[in-house]
DNA sequence: AATGAATGAGTGTTCATTCAT
DNA sequence: TATGAATGAACACTCATTCAT
């Protein structure tokens, strides 16, 4: 019996978790919400229909769990790259950049996440206030960032929030066009383009 | 038999047929692509189920009619006040206005608008290749514009494309930012934040 | 147009709704509730699956208008019977000797209507109090019979409510038990124990 | 190894299986064999899944065994008591009080008895026919009883068989009418009127 | 013996689409 | 043209049973 550490049943079940997950982030991307079907993300997983539901509830919860999942991710990789970079424009690059790549690594869980964000204005489901508390969380980090910035002086008297927003769109929309047409290249010139726009649009 | 416009029939059939787009619009809206019934719409419209048919030959293809009868319109007034812009300043100002205003006005719209953004990015419909030339219609205008401005010297020598679908990003990411939070006030502050941003970021 | 009666759609819808109970019935005699599928109630009634759901909304109401349906019948006969019989033992006769008739006729539907009282001690569904109301009916006219029996001195001073139970007990056993058996023979000598048990332990 | 009695693993074995059947029965008189579950019944009998399909192969069989050893218990403690009484009234009181007495001590199996008891008239299993002697085995033993009351010239020449029969019936409705109510008092006076009508109907 | 993770067949219900009237 | 009854494919979810540990 491990003493440290997870036992071997625990280390089996994160395992079959993820699989579910990685699966479900392919058929959900692939498929949609609605046209994806459990049976397509237990058979991509490598399981049967029945163990999809000893791990998740429903397929509702698979696909909020995939979404949180790559969210979680997303804003943790945030993070790292942010305390790491030393001015305020370099953060801001940072965030763009980190999107980016991020994105272009995972291309799946883009589709569910730029998508879901459509969904968010239909009938509200109890879920979308934590929906939206999830996407906005990462706009906040970046309009505190702003914040600091203007108090500092190191950019113009811009409100914070309505900036971050407005990154946030850019960053966005760059990289679903990205996406669309097949994100040619490191994304560097698409970057440095958007950060040119947006730090002339906000430097002293 | 009138020669020249429309004959009785033709008249009946369109109304029909608007009369089965506007309902469609609300119900997709309120549900979504796949929670919306056919049945649902036809009764919204005031007709049988077996009537829909008559017109649409699918429920996709109700939803693309909708979409597109919304982006034409969305497109014909953009194009007219754009005409009566004087300088690229208003007509960039015109361009954002003119999209928050039409979308306060059709708020249903936008949902679909929106929500077939994300899906755009799913299993390649044939439509979405169409669907793709919809929606950067709109983009391609305003780069038209900025190519003009540069040339002329109005801004800076950014490249129109990108910098179109800039503005086009920040301009949508405001407007789902307004319906989400219950759009306050007619949205003045809003555009003049964001054209002042766009401005800054692209003058000489 | 028809004035009088019914429209052809009328009739038709009729006899759909029909057809689906008397299909219904059979397959829940054989199978029972629960193992019986709505397939199969659907494939016995000669229509689609969905056919089924446009007349009944769940499996649950086929069931549950089968069972009634059926009630009301076997009441409605019994009533008349009971109308033509001249004296208290003649009733009791009549009451008797309906209930073993219309259950010879229709044993399909005994087994439904036998099975379901054993269910009604179960996990109280909405329906049990209905149900059990649907059923009792049929005692109390038994048991008003009785009361004015003994008014009259007819009978001796016995309770009306618990000798119509029991006489009701007495006859669903009866019926039961030429079910389970065969039921060879008319069921005269059947009634006629019955009835001389009765009428000995009830006579002044 | 123990020569006589059991050895540790045969008591051991017993003892999960009464565990196993006392929750079955809890499970079943709550839910009705379709609606419950071996997880459920595993549960409250507090082992695992798998461990119930070591003592049983099937769901049915759980049930089935639960209903034997309720009938046999039943059955046991009918004999005891008749064998108590010095007549054939005290006798048939015996029976009856028995019946009520167990049945008011073990609810859950009541419905469990009443409810298979409707099902008998299903698609026939292979096990109906046992079930059925299963069930007859009780009104024999008093089948017997009444021809010995008869041949002795204690009651009147009614035939034994369908008057046994009749008491049982009587008895099961009087039981299930006590359980449904909520069985107020210790049911003197219903059995009263029980013995009451069925004394006069069959003696000299 | 005991476990509980894994299986996959089974089913009520929905709904886009068709078609006879 | 308009209707709405009929269709049947599709799908989420359940659960009895098995089996590796």
């Amino acid at each position: 019996m491990p003493v440290l550490g997870k036992t071997k049943q625990e280390v089996l079940s994160e395992f079959r978790c993820s699989e579910i997950l990685e699966a479900a982030r392919k058929v959900f991307a692939k498929k949609g919400f609605s046209q994806a079907t459990v049976d397509e993300i237990a058979h991509t997983a490598g399981v049967a229909k029945g163990t999809v539901y000893l791990y998740f509830p429903s397929k509702r919860t698979i696909y909020l769990a995939a979404l949180q999942h790559g969210i979680e991710a997303l804003h943790q990789r945030t993070g790292e790259r942010l305390a790491q970079a030393p001015t305020l424009a370099a953060k801001i690059r940072a965030f763009v950049e980190t999107r980016v790549e991020y994105f272009d690594e995972n291309r799946d869980f883009f589709k569910i996440y730029y998508s879901e964000l459509g969904n968010i204005f239909m009938a509200p489901h109890r879920l979308s206030k934590e929906l939206n508390q999830l996407y906005s969380r990462q706009a906040r980090v970046l309009e505190a960032l702003l914040a600091e910035g203007v108090r500092r002086g190191e950019i113009r008297a811009v409100p914070p929030g309505p900036t971050a927003f407005a990154i946030y769109d850019l960053t966005r929309g760059l990289i679903a066009r990205r996406l669309l047409n097949g994100a040619k290249g490191g994304g560097k010139d698409d970057v440095e383009f958007l950060m040119d726009l947006v730090w002339k649009g906000i430097e002293q």
